[in-house]
DNA sequence: TCCTTTTATTGACCATGGTCACTTTAATAG
DNA sequence: CTATTAAAGTGACCATGGTCAATAAAAGGA
């Protein structure tokens, strides 16, 4: 069996993650180089791919820790009212996704979670992420504000494809010209989770 | 203004994709290397750039074609009857880009075509299928057999959505233990399309 | 303490996509 | 036919992620 791992590994792996998630403050994501961090924390290359596996690995748990933080907050509000005030919770995530392509590729990536065992921070960000969305959809089904012939389950997967889709179209446009995908990602969720009339 | 491309320039594309696309047949799209391409075809790495300005856009033209290949037939077939028909039409889609997931991403990053000029196969393939998708939901609205409180565009954009949701899940799993794209498409399409009772 | 085994780290090396100043080839003007 | 200009192509070079046999450091046992 695999033993416990070392201090010193601990400190290392710390020590990674400290300067990348500096680097990724100074430049974003998309700045962020596999050479500049290991330089900064002072180690080799090789130990970086040892702890994260590749720069994906790496990115997850940076990328896995700010979404978990999203979820944080968005669990401390008060659960939504209907449709309208369920899509303004998710401004947040969207805001955050669509700050950078990287970050979408990463999560698109990772996003078969719902199933797979969550050893991983992304795989468990998504996992929660579909149970609040389901512990926000099934009282607004029970007070019948949205549709009732689905399950909750299958209604969230349903808001993170639209979400995907909106984010997707995002990235492929101006961003100048377009409106911003918390506010594009309105009309599909209201067609989504409309009640039956 | 800029002059019509000499005749050498257009042997050499040719010959530039052909190779391509030869070693696609061999390879499947994750064996390409440019390098590759380059060698056989015989000509410096350069000049592969100059076409393509890089490796996706290459990419797009041999893909864009292979899905535009795929619309041929469907437009040849009759109108699906019903929303079940619908999906079962797309399964020769989801089939392709299911088979690799560098056509999935590919199609991803210029997923955004619908308004964007077409000037490129991928985004003509794009508004074409959005059109297609236009052109079977229209009837089906008329005659009932699906909800009728939405655009037809809107409905196309989610079935896209949800094609992206599914094969992206796809991607995340080991391929042998859960059900292929097309048919795990089935519940979300039924559950979009589904008439007000 | 000294030897052995396991864990952690190293850094030269590789694979691959992409750039660009320069050369070659074709078209066009005089 | 030659000179001039524009298009086409070249390949050495770079950026960046990733590998792995070799080495150092720690842990464990005698």
């Amino acid at each position: 069996m695999t033993r416990a791992p070392q201090k010193r590994r601990l400190e290392t792996r710390a020590r990674l993650l400290d300067v990348a998630a500096t680097i990724v403050r100074e430049q974003g994501y998309s700045g962020l180089r596999v050479e500049e961090v290991v330089a900064r924390a002072g180690v080799a290359k090789g130990t970086l791919f040892s702890h994260f596996g590749d720069k994906d690995g790496l990115l997850a748990v940076l990328i896995g820790a700010d979404v978990m933080r999203l979820l944080d907050e968005m669990e401390s509000r008060d659960a939504p009212a209907d449709a309208d005030e369920l899509a303004a919770r998710l401004a947040p995530h969207m805001d955050y996704v669509a700050q950078d392509r990287v970050i979408f590729d990463l999560l698109l990536r990772y996003s078969g979670a719902t199933t797979t065992p969550p050893d991983e921070v992304v795989t468990a960000s998504f996992l929660r992420q579909v149970a609040l969305l389901s512990d926000w959809i099934r009282p607004l089904q029970a007070a019948g504000k949205i549709r009732r012939d689905q399950p909750p389950e299958l209604l969230a997967e349903g808001i993170q494809a639209f979400a995907n889709h909106v984010l997707g179209l995002w990235f492929c446009r101006e961003h100048d010209t377009v409106p911003p995908p918390a506010q594009a990602l309105a009309p599909y969720l209201q067609a989504w989770l409309q009640p039956a009339p």
